[in-house]
DNA sequence: AATACGGGGAC
DNA sequence: GTCCCAGTATT
């Protein structure tokens, strides 16, 4: 692959000179990959110095207390990565006589190391054709191919580390993986790239599309919205209340539920009677209304808080439409209503 | 499939 | 403020 050579070219031409790159020894590796998760290289470089200084070999590291060994990582954030490390160290030394797993397979057992870790001693170490993907990786291909799958998806992970990997270079996984890496650092950088002395600016796709600041694509965590959820509590003199299936999609599709007015706003009992007054079910006919529940209940879902009322209503009759309150048992129903009828004394 | 987990740098 | 950084573990 022509693309390959021409980032292990630029790589050659274009890296830049650090510690780690001095060395195949899989432990220094090791300790760089994990210093460097989430972490940028200014940052991690001084913490990469001084664990070496206080920590030369895994025994060293395996020997340290835990507390040791976070005051040493202080600062850096993640400090699960400083007890996963410190933890592995153990293992490596008392498990396995302090030799390093030395396949992307095992690698990946230990704790610490996910795919990109893995993928990273295995290649850098011991020349294991094994594609990282890394940040870097997700912008270069992302803008290079043109493509626009969330990269924080499960769709996009899959589909970018399939992509990497045909595109290693199985003669110099060592090279390939740190090339394309440093390119996305140097070269292929988030913000206004210098894309006019790219060596790669011929044939890149968002580059011809003008999309460079379009990619990669990462979906937005979607924020908590707050909604407020109204449920009409019908009941009549004859022990009879209507339950309405909820149809189409978004939530509880296909469940049951008492008539529902979504509101922006929290309501207050002289604000939603004013609004029972013309619904459908309430047209004309006499009716009594209070709140089951002083307290709003919020339910929570994944991305919604609903902000829960139940208003009991008391009518003289109900339409062809209504059932049996005795029935309601019978109907799939969302917890949140669920919780209601079992708390409710019909 | 989401979310928690840190802190700093770049703009 | 917003986004990003040589991601992983847990729910």
């Amino acid at each position: 692959m022509i693309v390959s050579k021409t980032l292990i070219n630029w790589y050659s031409n274009n890296k830049r000179e650090l510690p780690w790159r001095q060395t195949k020894d899989p432990y220094c590796i090791w300790l760089s990959e994990i210093i460097l998760q989430q972490t940028q290289i200014k940052q991690g470089l001084p913490y990469y110095e001084s664990f070496l200084r206080e920590f030369p070999t895994v025994f060293h590291l395996a020997n340290a207390d835990e507390s040791q060994v976070l005051k040493l990582w202080q600062g850096l954030g993640y400090y699960s990565r400083a007890r996963n490390l410190h933890a592995t160290a153990k293992y490596i030394v008392e498990k396995l006589n302090g030799e390093f797993p030395s396949s992307y397979k095992e690698l990946l057992q230990l704790k610490g190391v996910g795919d990109y870790t893995a993928s990273a001693i295995a290649s850098i170490c011991f020349n294991e054709p094994a594609a990282v993907v890394d940040g870097n990786v997700y912008r270069v291909l992302s803008r290079y191919f043109g493509i626009d799958t969330p990269i924080n998806s499960t769709q996009g992970k899959k589909e970018f580390k399939l992509l990497a990997q045909q595109l290693i270079d199985i003669e110099n996984p060592a090279d390939f993986n740190q090339a394309i890496m440093e390119f996305g650092a140097v070269q292929c950088k988030p913000q206004n790239p210098n894309c006019s002395i790219c060596p790669l600016q011929d044939s890149c796709v968002a580059l011809q599309k003008s999309s460079i600041n379009q990619l990669p694509v990462k979906t937005k965590p979607n924020k908590v919205s707050k909604k407020h959820f109204n449920f009409l509590v019908l009941i009549s003199k004859d022990n009879k209340t209507i339950l309405e299936k909820r149809e189409g999609k978004g939530i509880w599709q296909n469940l049951y539920q008492f008539p529902l007015i979504e509101t922006k706003t929290a309501v207050t009992e002289k604000n939603i009677s004013k609004q029972l007054s013309t619904h459908e079910l309430l047209k004309e006919v006499d009716f009594e209304v209070s709140l089951y529940n002083d307290n709003t209940i919020i339910h929570k879902l994944s991305h919604q808080h609903l902000h829960t009322k139940f208003w009991i209503i008391h009518v003289d009759n109900l339409n062809g439409d209504a059932i049996p309150i005795d029935n309601i048992h019978s109907y799939p129903v969302p917890i949140l209503i669920g919780n209601f009828i079992d708390a409710f004394n019909f």
